[in-house]
DNA sequence: TGTAGGTATGAATCCGACT
DNA sequence: AAGTCGGATTCATACCTAC
């Protein structure tokens, strides 16, 4: 068992963790990952407080697209426990993360203003806000504009040369949802995730403290880098684990 | 003279005012327009005091750039006076827009957080962040992702009732920005401000107060809406109105 | 009218040198 | 030592010119 565990240490390119990101995360050594791609839940402030009150709310329905909270409801708590739990894991994954590593932040629009605080509130440089257009796959609203995308917070931890091996990325990726590539309901493409990774080097260790499905991690291993990725729910760890033996 | 002014009010679907948006917007009455939809100067980049001051000219034109447009002003503001004065005006806004109206206001990735605060500080339901994708025609850099697109805060006056009028919209444009098209630094194409206009119904009124060089107006006349713009510069001022009277 | 090839452009940013 | 200044950089696309 402790031989098969350090053979597996040894040969596969990934390793995932089950349990809570904040406790993982404390068990990670200083500057030890080149990059951070993760996709935190949007709006756990929520999911927090009904944690507290003993029962979920329903954020998601079955098929996948994603229930808006209605306009603003004003109740503070949520965004307040929200941005502090999301400082809390960014500190961490700022101590874990290596001088100069990038780091890719999903949020939706409701979230990205918080999001980007949170993000520098942790101590990281704020880069830029590249977006995910899921181009006219999604629910159009009439006399709105549709919530088409998804935004990336991206920058550093501190200075990041423009000299490192990485050549230009584009600002805007419109990539499709295909239900097929869905594990999770908040699933991203493969290939998004893989134009992300461009940001690092091939042989670099990515962490993504909310794994899900592990599509982060197997962008990572088909793009020929390390992944550490961190789940918390049984059943997503278990799919995440076996796509990525699939894909070593 | 003045009846020359009362024929032009009666025929002409827009009007220009020349001087300070707060100023004017103070003479426009309560509840009078049906639409806001406006590009402010943004007082971003650069992370010194220094390269925000410098005139726009050179801010953001330089390198190797042969074509030269007028500078324009207020372009220079930290966060916090930025963050006032965006008070100030939109709060006029509200006072002069129309219960349910929509408006949308252009920023990009750096202040998009402190325009969302400034827009609901003065009082707008905040409803979302489409995008302009300038598609890849920005400027590249090396190992980090382009600033490729802008984006636009939105919401209205209040409620905003799903049946008005107003069909579906997109949530990503991905429009190139042509340069026959760009009578401003920080001109937008006109056909991005069609798609945006869509949002007001035909015979609208829509009010601009940084109209720059009038492609807002340009776009609603186009359309069938009506226009009121405001624009400080002289320059800019004169070409507005130039444009928009070969639009009529 | 069409094609090919050269050039201009971008709501910046980095970095070293200097005050 | 924090703040300023100025030069170098990046490349896909649109536009222009020549044939």
């Amino acid at each position: 068992m402790g031989l098969l565990y350090l053979m597996k240490q040894q040969t596969l390119p990934y390793e995932m963790h089950h349990g809570d990101c904040l406790q993982i995360l404390q068990n990670l050594p200083d500057a030890s990952v080149d990059a951070i791609i993760t996709d935190p839940p949007y709006s756990s402030g929520g999911a927090f407080r009904s944690d507290r009150m003993g029962k979920t709310t329903e954020k998601y329905t079955l098929g996948g697209t994603k229930v808006k909270r209605p306009a603003f409801s004003g109740d503070n708590r949520d965004q307040r426990s929200f941005a502090f739990w999301c400082t809390l894991w960014l500190q961490e994954c700022y101590r874990v993360a290596k001088e100069g590593a990038p780091i890719c932040v999903f949020t939706d629009w409701r979230q990205l203003p918080i999001t980007t605080d949170v993000f520098q509130a942790a101590g990281f440089v704020w880069r830029g806000v590249p977006v995910w257009d899921k181009t006219p796959a999604c629910r159009p609203i009439k006399g709105r504009f549709a919530h088409q995308s998804e935004f990336i917070v991206f920058g550093s931890k501190g200075p990041m040369p423009v000299e490192r091996g990485v050549g230009c990325l584009a600002g805007v990726f419109p990539i499709v949802v295909k239900q097929a590539d869905k594990f999770h309901i908040t699933g991203k493409p493969v290939e998004l995730m893989k134009r992300l990774i461009e940001v690092t080097k091939p042989g670099d260790i990515v962490l993504d403290p909310f794994a899900g499905s592990g599509s982060t991690g197997v962008a990572a291993i088909q793009t020929g880098r390390r992944f550490i990725g961190i789940e918390m729910e049984q059943s997503y760890f278990d799919i995440a684990n076996h796509r990525l033996s699939q894909n070593v």
